[in-house]
DNA sequence: GATGAATGAGCGTTCATTCAT
DNA sequence: AATGAATGAACGCTCATTCAT
């Protein structure tokens, strides 16, 4: 029993150092030598966990996605509220991202190693979340559609675009080098979306609170992207 | 004279080359002599060309964003209306990743190599692009807020969210396998903006026929990402 | 510990190797395959040893130069007579010589090498060795001439002379095919530098031994160079 | 006619060409390409006069030293007293190498070559060479014997010596960074030698202007080696 | 005759993986 | 279980040489 703890502690320890060296250097030019090192162990024993590099690579995919729909499942269970298991998901998406920013080019490379590898497990865990992901977006969106607090819409399709958003932000966040603050820009699309989709009843109710928002924007003056950029 | 075109076109070859190949195998496990098979010529003509590896990658990064930069001036110029404008925008975005739709993947691993590739020049070329785009944006957003189309709103914000849910968009489409029609969810994604952002006076005129978008969504029956993922 | 006896052992293994296949070969043509072969080992074993080729190249130089000037120091000591101790030197090096008569060629390389390479540590090693040969080279000669043995002479430069002759007897000995006897080379140069450097007094004393050197000179009948030159 | 003539100008030009770029790079590390900008020609024109780099390699060691030798010759035919006669090898020598001095590496790796090419053009020219340089001594080094200027002394040896030392001579000024004048250490070794050599009459007419020499030296205070060394 | 473009054979080096301890 | 030493398969890149004009 107390084998199984080490064992299971240790693959830990070798994913996190391999998620260190990942995101410095990318799967590809990541040696196994380093991953060891950065784990303070031999480069044999990684072997000893995980059969090849590949296979450390994927569970690391794997490791993130499930954390992360282990904790969403644990705080839904916490409220019923479609609204409030709207913000629930978004809190979770920008507490994640922002816990892994250090690791954040990482999910690209996973992304395009899905694409193309041969080993189908990774293109497979990638749908697996975003099917994860989308039936909480479908249940939570019907059920505001139900409440008449959005307009009838394609519920698929909204979830599927709110998911490519999310996405999209964060892809935008790591290329500006993080020059923007994650959450506002999630609450910015929030309020845009919601303008957009809230029935007239509800739109009225927040109608100011929202705009607020749109004029204020999220890209703040000692932080915006168009700065950033210009160098 | 002729020298000069043999060799621009002997260029494109090669790159129309890697592209294949970067597509089928991904950057790194894309070999030399594969693009040179696939250009039809020997190893070394490559080399003739572009100096390493990472250079044929780099060219194709720049024809493609410099390509797709010039054709879309070329195009706005024809038209001064900014909502013609933002349709221009749109249908050059969607016919470009529809071209280049094999190709996709590659476009992933050109903004992970961006972040993490000593060499600069990718991140630059990426950024050059984005600021490219967001320049366009902004100067059509504007004008659609002077005239009273669109809300007050923060035009940097809104274009920056523009963008990043275009991106996402094709990642999602990328990773989806392709399964829905890509014009249909960028008209989705506008009418849905376009809920949020237009003014009462445009809303009021356009309402109709966007809510009928957002009803019909964007995910087809045939090709719905959900039943795609089943398997 | 015996890690440490191993780790130094297989260098050495390593660069016996590389000697044999630097002889027979070249610098340039002899290949790490080779040579990995030749110590029956994998190419990549090597590179766990020597960074680059270059690198095994210096090493060899290094330790042949690092291993003579250690023995001859070691024998030195054993003698404070300055004319013992010029005979040492003079034995020290022909037997050095024809230990590693089949690796002669290495020598030449090294010099060429040394010469052109952008790794400076060839000139600096070479130039190290001379320096440390001449300083000997000057102390004996220095107290042959306190002695009155020796004339009255530029000190240096009889060294510099010396060192030179020294490398030219090789130079000749490795390009006729090594066709006459080393040693008799070097007594029938000590025979000729004796007559000529020796003062009166000392000269008196040694002439009919010195003169009979020379009028016997040190190509044997069956190992003539000029026989040799012949084809 | 003015074909041929033509032909061999541009086959020297192509020499004169392939000797900076070898003096520069080395054999090996000389590139064709170099060879041929520097000769300011198309690379495919070397071909048209050598059919292989070491072609271009052989014919300019020929070139060299067909050139001293033909100089040589002419020279000595101008005198028919040995002890000028030596004095013009000498002086001849020097010439050549002061001439080449930019070029002097590269014959050491001509004797490296030589030893060990395949190709055994290289190692009959310089055996060719010294077969001659070596008759030439000995003719004169038999006159000076018979006529009691010189010890009766093995002629052969003396000159295989002489001949040794010139090129140890050499080898030195060359890894010394040429710190030191070519033609004062051929007379200071010639000093040597001669009072080595000498018979007493000789001897006695000549010592004080010899012996004076070797107080000398040939090592200027501004370039001593041992100076230039030190660093 | 002169040449630049094309090329394949070849090599140094890397690194994931295995093995002996 | 843990590891450093060993290794071969693999690849980017070079360059002497050839070829088409």
């Amino acid at each position: 029993m107390p084998v199984v703890v080490d064992r299971h502690a240790k693959r830990l320890k070798i994913l996190h150092a391999a998620a260190e060296v990942f995101a410095r250097k990318g799967y590809h030019a990541a040696r196994m030598v380093e991953i060891a090192q950065q784990a303070a162990m031999g480069k044999a024993t990684l072997y000893e966990y995980f059969p090849t590099k590949e296979d450390v690579f994927y569970a690391l995919l794997d490791h993130w996605l499930g954390e992360f729909e282990q904790r969403l499942c644990e705080r839904l269970r916490q409220s019923a509220d479609p609204l409030e298991q709207a913000d629930i998901v978004r809190r979770s998406a920008v507490e994640f991202y922002r816990e892994h920013a250090r690791h954040a080019p990482i999910f690209l490379e996973f992304w395009a190693h899905a694409l193309r590898s041969p080993d189908r497990r990774f293109l497979q865990r990638v749908r697996r979340f975003q099917r994860f992901l989308r039936r909480i977006g479908i249940r939570v969106t019907q059920e505001l559609v139900r409440r008449g607090i959005f307009l009838p819409v394609d519920v698929a399709s909204v979830v599927e675009l709110e998911a490519g958003i999310s996405d999209g932000i964060f892809v935008a966040w790591v290329l500006s080098g993080r020059r923007f603050r994650l959450e506002r820009a999630y609450v910015f699309r929030q309020s845009v979306l919601g303008l957009g989709l809230l029935s007239e009843a509800a739109r009225m109710q927040m109608r100011e609170r929202l705009r607020r928002k749109l004029e204020e924007g999220f890209l703040t003056r000692r932080s915006t992207v168009r700065h950033g950029m210009k160098r």
